[in-house]
DNA sequence: CCCAATATACTACCATACAAGTTAACAAAT
DNA sequence: ATTTGTTAACTTGTATGGTAGTATATTGGG
């Protein structure tokens, strides 16, 4: 399989150089090629070619391959091989289903606790998804939207929240990179975001709630036309 | 340090054999050598001495010490140390709320589509766990909590929910494990438990909601008196 | 031509060796 | 006595070699 994507450069800083290892590295670059479908499901992606094209030892690429595995992103069949898994409809809805039951206790917890200046980020998060909008730019959009849940999580005082939450995405995200165009427009994402903002706004945990768990759903709609046109890459 | 813990023989089964790595025996082993305070907060541990003591290369055991390290088990640090990572308040704390968003939305989901045979199940569960009462056998009390709160999950179709589950209850079961003789009597947690699936009986998911949302908050009442107790292997 | 036995080319798992960084102890100089 | 420089004994990170299992191609017999 022929395959171009490189290791991202060392930070400068040397403090947080020391922690980040060549099997993290390797992990953050094999993560994204897989959500952006560089590599396909289905794909047999071995230890050693992967570690001749980054131009190291398949030691780190062989702890790469076991946290993509721990995320559902691979399956390891040991004597075998190792091969990125195809995006089951299952898998997406239970993900899905354990985020909604987070999220949505996540943001009644903002809703009761965040401050003035969480909201007022909030809103400025927004702003910027409305200018991506305009601009027609999904890419900056997606990664606008995870900084919003984020932030919401950050304001309830959850960021812990957000390890789970991060693992549980990495089986929607390929299923929202496909859907980047054909999708729901983001206008409409954006003003449920909208939604969940002014319940927290004014307070108001349950109506928060009930505005994320709706967003969240939003997936759901989506998933089946995605499926039709994509389901060489889909199981169930 | 002194260790005496020892590898669980290989199942017969050859087919589950192939896929039960060493690295994640060496896993199952230290993470209950550290529910069980075996391996105290603070202690070193070392790819080569546990290696050597498991008759092992360093190679599984340092796979398993990164799997400790994704749950929050141990601190892996570079050129330093592995360290037992002492029970974090905070933690424990963040863990309880997730764990309680993820079960009072599985548990409101089994009241919807519980099977009458999930139900008779659940109850036949119940039982065992007054009989352990009765015999003063906290140790196997605490494995069929799980296999009830495991039950309840499968009735509802949210056996994935597990998986999430199970890593966020390590973090618990140190101190679990801890209030085995001194906290909440057994006949407490066994009336909440008769409490959740009546509410599943009756098909009536709010209620189960808030009954599971009410056993999962037993902990927080205990805490201070573990911590006070146990001062020397807690943070924060 | 078809099928079975066999060789070959993979794979991941585990063991071992080396490299680089940290810590602590100890010796020497101030 | 205190500080500084060096050394030695650790640690984890990475590289490489060997082993066993699997899949595929190939070959030999019907």
């Amino acid at each position: 399989m022929k395959l171009d994507f490189k290791l991202k450069p060392m930070p400068q800083n040397l403090e947080s150089h020391r922690r980040y290892t060549m099997a993290q590295r390797v992990f953050d670059v094999l993560k994204q090629a897989i959500i952006q479908l560089q590599l396909r499901p289905g794909n047999l992606i071995s230890e050693a070619e992967i570690a001749k094209q980054l131009g190291l030892s398949r030691q780190p690429v062989r702890e790469a391959f076991i946290k993509l595995a721990d995320v559902g992103l691979v399956e390891v069949r040991p004597q075998r091989g190792t091969f990125v898994m195809y995006i089951s409809r299952k898998e997406v809805e239970n993900a899905r289903f354990i985020r909604e039951a987070i999220e949505v206790a996540v943001v009644k917890k903002a809703a009761i606790g965040a401050s003035d200046e969480d909201i007022t980020g909030l809103w400025q998060l927004i702003e910027r998804q409305q200018f991506d909008d305009q601009n027609g730019d999904p890419v900056s959009f997606m990664q606008h939207d995870e900084e919003f849940h984020l932030a919401i999580a950050t304001a309830a005082g959850c960021q812990h929240a957000w390890r789970i939450i991060e693992n549980l995405k990495a089986q929607m995200d390929r299923v929202r990179f496909i859907a980047l165009d054909n999708a729901t427009p983001l206008k409409t994402l954006i003003e449920q975001h909208e939604m969940v903002v002014s319940a927290v706004a004014e307070r108001a945990p349950e109506l928060a709630g009930e505005a994320m768990r709706l967003h969240l759903a939003e997936i759901v709609i989506s998933l089946p036309k995605i499926v039709a046109d994509n389901s060489e890459i889909f199981v169930d």
